[in-house]
DNA sequence: GTCTATACCCGGATAGAC
DNA sequence: GTCTATCCGGGTATAGAC
């Protein structure tokens, strides 16, 4: 790793300010109504010079997948680091703890699953594509050893608890309690995460249900 | 209620092409993807035909709300016939079900709740909201009966099932996993209800927490 | 690399004939 | 009410000077 000159420090904090930017525009306005002009405006530069960063809005919402990942991963390293021998269920819900945190903070980027063009572009994007599928698979371990452990029910596919935990970055519940405006920011963390996990958890008392 | 001249029923047909041409749309692309040109050729009328009709986009968007939240409220009524006396439990469970799968069959539409212009629009709409407070004045009335047997938590605000229940018309799990293409439509719907109900569900056994 | 100015296109909405 | 043709604002992206 080597020194950075002086040109290139300058030159990351910008793309840090613009990717900051993003961030927040894209979690609060998403995608299609956020706009490069208010991107340039916020991250203090003009359109141009952004472009020249940026090569188009597609790399722009990339670009902030890419660190909302990192911080992800980070957050699982440093959880890791914190707690000597944390429990796979442990892991998951503290991860979702914190993406639960990070959406009521407006810290959350979250992209249309609906836009064909956008979605075609991630997929060619290696360094997102490589982040999202290492979250994916660390994710994927902890869910099988609870599962494993009957802390998640092992009846279910595992692919629907990852899904599951991936939806709580954009879990519409979370702006409208906090909206409400009744609850503290900490208390809905708990609620969601609480009622997330026992929805996955392995069945002790199997409730009647509707046989079809 | 008057029998209508052929010309209202032509008008009515037209309209409803026009709705339907709406909420499947949305459905697929989201509002600000979906253009009203789309609409219109779909809908097979030109696009100045079919703003004699709806005045705005918003407007087309509002008449597919108010479809779908007839056809909830017409799935309740239904439901209530067939059993005689359902418990709450069952009649959220059974709402929960026919939005699944409403939404599986690329049925249902939904609005981003993040346009602010066009959540000013719906507010001010009457026909709208009079129907979305229908239908949660109903919810809500089965939440806190099923509260008060404990089938729900009676712990958790009503609010919280409520907007839980409401946000699995567009959760993105049941896309992702009919995208795998592993299960059936009905597995999938089952799965989400009951993670979602026992997410909900009275704790029988408190699971260890972390204490923050 | 940064700026100002502009090309270019797309989409919502409308004009005006029939 | 239906159509064809058009307006016009706004958004992505670029030209070209510095």
């Amino acid at each position: 790793m080597t020194r950075l000159s002086f040109k290139e420090q300058v030159h990351r904090v910008r793309e840090d300010a613009i990717v900051g930017a993003v961030n927040r525009l894209l979690a609060a306005k998403g995608y299609e109504l956020m706009t490069v002009d208010e991107v340039a405006a916020e991250a203090g530069l003009s359109k141009a010079s952004l472009y020249k960063h940026f090569t188009s809005k597609e790399e722009l919402a990339a670009a902030a997948m890419v660190r909302a990942l990192d911080r992800a991963l980070h957050q699982v390293q440093e959880q890791a680091r914190r707690v000597p021998e944390p429990g796979p269920l442990a892991q998951l819900q503290d991860l979702v703890r914190w993406t639960l945190r990070t959406q009521l903070e407006g810290e959350m980027p979250s992209l249309p699953a609906q836009n064909s063009r956008l979605v075609a572009a991630l997929k060619e994007h290696k360094d997102y594509m490589n982040r999202l599928l290492e979250l994916s698979d660390r994710m994927g371990e902890w869910i099988l050893a609870a599962q494993a452990s009957a802390e998640i029910d092992p009846e279910l596919p595992p692919e629907l608890a990852l899904y599951t935990l991936f939806a709580r970055a954009c879990d519409p519940v979370v702006g409208l309690l906090k909206a409400g405006g009744q609850h503290s920011d900490e208390q809905i963390v708990e609620w969601v995460t609480a009622t997330t996990f026992r929805g996955l958890a392995g069945a002790p008392a199997p409730a009647k249900r509707k046989t079809r």
